[in-house]
DNA sequence: ACTATAATTCGTCAAATGGCGAAATGTCAA
DNA sequence: TTGACATTTCGCCATTTGACGAATTATAGT
């Protein structure tokens, strides 16, 4: 099942967590796994295939979301289950801290920095 | 996290639905997967690992269940939202339908059964 | 003790996975 | 149209995974 491979990764069960309530730009979601941006990419396409989050494009960047009330009832298990059980882990609240963070930056500022390194 | 990894291959979301309820000797599970002795048993051990399951030794059979009160919230979550989500696709059915056909055969003979191939 | 049996461990192999940088794509600004 | 920028796709590499058969362990029966 496509569903339980995507939540295999840990990075990709970070992804998921980040974007509770919220939809997140693409240089957001690197600067919070710190990997390569083709890397981070990847995951998400992964994520995408498997239905567990959408996305929009809006100029130059990529938002994604959790999808929506059209989603299926296996996804919004899948989802409902990840953010319950695995969002109780610490590095869950690690990863929401940093995320405070990196929102009080605006992405516009995270994407140049990212240029740079 | 070792649950995830764990659920992330079929056969072993197989063998964790096939242990609704009740417990199942390695032999019966052998001959639900229809995979080489070795395969399931390193399958079990990695469930086994993520604590998904537990297992009980008499004479020369073990058996695996799942496990009881004792297990921690994340395996019980993992476990329920496994039953209920997982069980839904149809392959589970399938395999439900062919548990009950091992179901009517002694262990014993089914074990005879797979020395011989 | 010796043999048969149920399951696990070990070694091996092909395929899948996760990481990266380079190149490609699409969009905006000058 | 030229250049900068955000993201994705591609090609590569090291590691992990899932499969098997052979060897090993543990137990029961003779």
């Amino acid at each position: 099942m496509a569903i339980t491979k995507a939540l295999a990764d840990p990075n990709r069960v970070r992804l998921l967590l980040a974007l509770k309530g919220r939809e997140l730009c693409v240089c957001q979601l690197i600067e919070l796994l710190a990997l390569a941006p083709s890397t981070v990419s990847k995951h998400l396409s992964i994520l995408h295939h498997a239905a567990l989050i959408e996305s929009r494009k809006t100029e130059r960047w990529v938002y994604y979301r959790r999808p929506g009330p059209g989603a299926s009832v296996a996804v919004r298990e899948a989802i409902d289950w990840v953010q319950k059980s695995l969002g109780r882990a610490p590095e869950a609240g690690a990863d929401r801290r940093k995320l405070e963070r990196i929102l009080q930056v605006d992405p516009t500022t995270i994407c140049q920095r990212q240029h740079r390194g």
